[in-house]
RNA sequence: CAACUUUAUUGUGCGGUCGCGGGGAGUGAUCCGUGAGGAAAGUCCGGGCAUCACAGAGCAGGAUAGCUGCUAACGGCAGCCGGAGGCGACUCUAGGGCUAGUGCAACAGAAAUAUACCGCACCUUUUGGUGUAAGGGUGGAAAGGCGAGGUAAGAGCUCACCGCGGGACGGGAGACCGUUGCCGCCUGUAAACCCUAUCCGAUGCAACGCCGAUUGGUUCCGGGGAUAGACCGCUUGCUCGGCGGUCCCGGAUUAAGGCGGCUUGAGCCUUUCGGCGACGAAAGGCAUAGAUAGAUGACCGCACCCGACAGAACCCGGCUUACAGAUAAAGUUGCGAU
RNA sequence: GCGCCAAUAGCUCAGCUGGAUAGAGUAUUUGGCUACGAACCAAAGGGUCGGGGGUUCGAAUCCCUCUUGGCGUG
């Protein structure tokens, strides 16, 4: 297991990350699998995890930095769609090594507003 | 030209926009410059560095194993010697000692470090005895091989030649090589125990040093409070009595956290000199990651063969393993041409 | 990052020290027992001993190397 993420808007205590898995909501693309859940702070938070599955530090490496570009252009798009702020943390899966970030990006414009209307909705 | 052998280098490049780590400048917005590898890998060896231990020596344990050198050191490298393979360039080689001792050698075979099954010969006699190791067969291995003499039949029993070992002599720095009218013929296995020679203290940057409060733990010290009652420990088993503790304040210690260690080091490049070479010496030049959940990505343009293996985590020297291709040098063999 | 183990039948393990037959339990299949099953009894099949190289007459075992799992350590 391998945790990464940017400097000030990261998570990275251990417990947080049990924290998400346990109760934050989730999607699912080929790519990765997004856990969220809304936060009381002024940021969105990100986490990545890039398990020892989807290769060697290469891979691991490449995974974690395309989900991250895509994260960054993503990430004003929700800020401005809505008041709330969420943690994140997304779990690279071994397709994402070979995928280019505007991929990765098209696959988060899909799914994740969606996911979090329904979530604030219900 | 084809088929090879060896060695070395390189590992997409350039420009633009946004984004990230470290550094520098600035009050600041921001600007400038810089940023993964030959293996960064496996963690198989050797060092540096750090803490702990240590009078010296020995035992035990571990490592290495032709010689001479190189080196901070090495199990690495260079040159040479011996052995194996190849027509050759060249490649591979744990390569000390079973003639110090001990152990092991299944099955097969008569017999495995010793012997006599079938043979062969002689003597007795119809069955044994004696002498043999030519031949047969077994095995990885059967008292060196082969020929002649010799003999009842045979045998290094004797002789010539060859092989191996020892001694002597000569050459070499040494491993070794050569000669020999002398002495011998000894199974294999030490990546079996072991012997000989040389080397080795242990643990590893998550080492180690420093900072650290309104927090928690632990034990100790100092001061204050309380000793009405309760609880715990000690005082011999019980009762009484006694002593210490509980609460507060301060200090020490430790954990989470932060800073240092953290990159100038056996450094790299060029030239000259010494050396067959590894390498050493001198002169000149260069500044070249330092993160701490861990920094290199996205988009656009151009070129081509459309880019392999793959990401620093204290630092070096090697080894081993992975690797699409591209380039250069030296050399061998074969064919053709001149 | 550093330090250290393991790999043998479908599964769980022994054998490795000290070299020559790969074995046990379980599972599978077949037969018996039973009215039928379970249990029990008997038998059978099933192994590149993780891969490669070396030492040896001979390697699961000894040596080197690679691969894959696992453990410890703040």
């Amino acid at each position: 297991m391998r945790q990464f993420s940017k400097k000030y808007v990261c998570i990275k205590k251990d417990r947080e990350f049990r924290w998400l898995f346990k109760n934050g909501s989730c999607t699912v693309t080929k790519a990765f699998i997004c856990y969220f859940r809304e936060n009381k702070r002024r940021n969105n938070r990100l986490g990545i995890v890039a398990g020892k599955k989807i290769g060697g530090a290469v891979q691991r490496n490449r995974a974690r930095r395309v989900i991250r570009e895509a994260f960054r252009l993503i990430e004003p798009e929700l800020a401005s769609s809505t008041e709330k702020r969420y943690d994140f943390i997304f779990v690279a899966r071994s397709v994402a090594v070979h995928m280019k970030s505007t991929g990765i990006l098209k696959l988060m414009r899909k799914n994740i507003p969606g996911k979090l209307a329904q979530r604030s909705d219900s």
